[in-house]
DNA sequence: ATTATTCCATAACTTTTATTTATAGACAAG
DNA sequence: CTTGTCTATAAATAAAAGTTATGGAATAAT
């Protein structure tokens, strides 16, 4: 069937009046004549009877009419859903993210991003950088928020903050004595390391090598949580981001370490396929992390 | 939005590939692209992310594809219900008739049209002759079956049997003892009349004239019920149509006195509008009656 | 790694479809 | 019986859809 018979037969039909049609459709009367002799013969039925000047529905016509209405009424829907999505008052938003960022940075960003745009749903998952990388290439995720600073050639990637690299320990540890300390002495006290591929491991391990030390390792985990419960009983010291131990800090269970001769940041970073391509909900995101960092 | 542009996503959306999609379509790649390009413009939002070689959905395309299926599903459902309508396999009647017709002619035509097309409602109302043929005007009928044979101008009719006028009357009224009777005789006996308006009314009275005679009436009544319960009792004798006392003939509760002199008949008139704008369920009605007829 | 193949985008051109203007004819109402 | 209101038709025009040809980017194959 040919929606633009269609329209106009609908028009028509709630009319009963050419003329009125083709003003409701802005055409000309006998446009709309053509149209519905077109329709009337593809369908090879009369679709309205003519008794003098008035025109009525025929059966078929009545049917048609129905099923026209139907239609009609779900193009309107789907325009209005359409612009709900282009005002980003409803949609999805699919991010993956590395452990770490998932449970210290994401969650405000998240209910920022909630509080302004209260009908997106957003898709958090969490995985190893590489997976998160993955996932754009398959569309599983529209944007991934990682740390890692070389990406695939065809991926586009915005730096947004800078995270600080915090050296912490139990305050009864001997290191918390210490007003501050040197990169070098710090190399002789063993540390808590992260898990190979770990982009916090990756930083603090570049600056040890940029000073021609290497760090002496008392133990390696994945897990953070774990990480965090070591340092807490007096095992050790250990280089994580500052978000993730804010709480800590100020409940006074870790203490910050200073280091003098140096300081560790990691920039974060928002990659995603091609800027072109985003969507507005991505786009809205990206630009309340632009926003919100300077805050 | 343009149907065209929707028909043409939806077999996109459903392939993720354009050119498979140009091939279900019958038309070529290029022409795909450009009416895609020129939906997104139209709703202003981007409806496919291509990833390298590979076509996805967005967000926006896949709520799109949501309605574009609803939409030709029911694009679908019309063109199969108005073909019912065209095999008369679904579909409506409206027929108006006169009393008699209705109690004695219709019941018979109408089961026998239900059983030809058990899909099509019949609807039938009953009024005067007048009343009926102004309903064609308003389109409350679209068929009146009528005895009158004269019609305002743009009516059509088509006359299909010819029902005989019977005298009738009680076996024990003196009329019934004679084996056969001329209208002058018959003058002389007072009648039991149909009343103003009434079509075999007007025939009866129309064979008197014609014979330079005028009835003697006994009594005028507008219901044939009543009518031919004033005839059972001996009161008097009456002209009806065969079909609306063969049951009392055949029970023997009335006789036929034949007239040897003329034969009264009735042609049945069924009128409509104009010809060319019929349903096929009418025709198929007619078409039923004239062949009927006959048996 | 180089070649072949798949797939979408673009441009220039053609065909098809929709629409217009002008006009006529049928009704209906004053 | 004339005037205004409708729809139908024809010829011409405008708009839209589609085509062919071609290029380039990405994947798959040798």
């Amino acid at each position: 069937m040919n929606f633009n018979h269609l329209r106009v037969f609908y028009e028509s039909a709630r009319e009963l009046n050419f003329s009125r049609a083709a003003e409701r459709l802005s055409i000309s009367q006998p446009a709309v004549s053509i149209q519905i002799k077109q329709l009337e013969a593809m369908l090879q039925v009369k679709l309205f009877n003519k008794i003098g000047n008035k025109v009525f529905l025929s059966g078929a016509g009545k049917l048609l009419l129905e099923y026209a209405q139907r239609i009609f009424e779900l193009e309107n829907e789907a325009e209005k859903a359409i612009n709900e999505v282009k005002e980003i008052k409803k949609g999805a938003l699919h991010i993956g993210t590395t452990k770490t960022y998932a449970h210290y940075l994401m969650p405000n960003y998240i209910s920022h991003f909630h509080a302004l745009y209260p009908g997106v749903s957003i898709h958090l998952s969490e995985g190893s950088s590489l997976e998160m990388i993955q996932s754009l290439f398959n569309m599983q995720n529209e944007l991934a928020i990682v740390a890692s600073t070389e990406y695939p050639k065809p991926l586009q990637a915005t730096a947004f903050g800078e995270e600080e690299v915090l050296l912490v320990a139990s305050p009864d540890h001997i290191l918390a004595k210490k007003n501050s300390i040197t990169m070098k002495e710090l190399a002789r006290f063993p540390l808590v390391m992260r898990e190979e591929g770990s982009a916090t491991r990756k930083a603090v391990i570049d600056m040890f090598k940029k000073m021609r030390l290497s760090p002496a390792i008392l133990y390696e985990a994945s897990n953070l949580e774990f990480i965090k419960e070591l340092l807490e009983r007096g095992e050790g010291a250990s280089f994580i981001v500052r978000s993730a131990v804010e709480k800590e800090l100020s409940q006074g269970i870790l203490k910050e370490i200073a280091i003098s001769d140096v300081s560790i940041t990691m920039r974060t970073n928002i990659v995603y396929v091609n800027e072109d391509s985003l969507s507005r909900i991505a786009r809205a995101f990206i630009d309340m992390l632009l926003i919100w960092q300077d805050e």
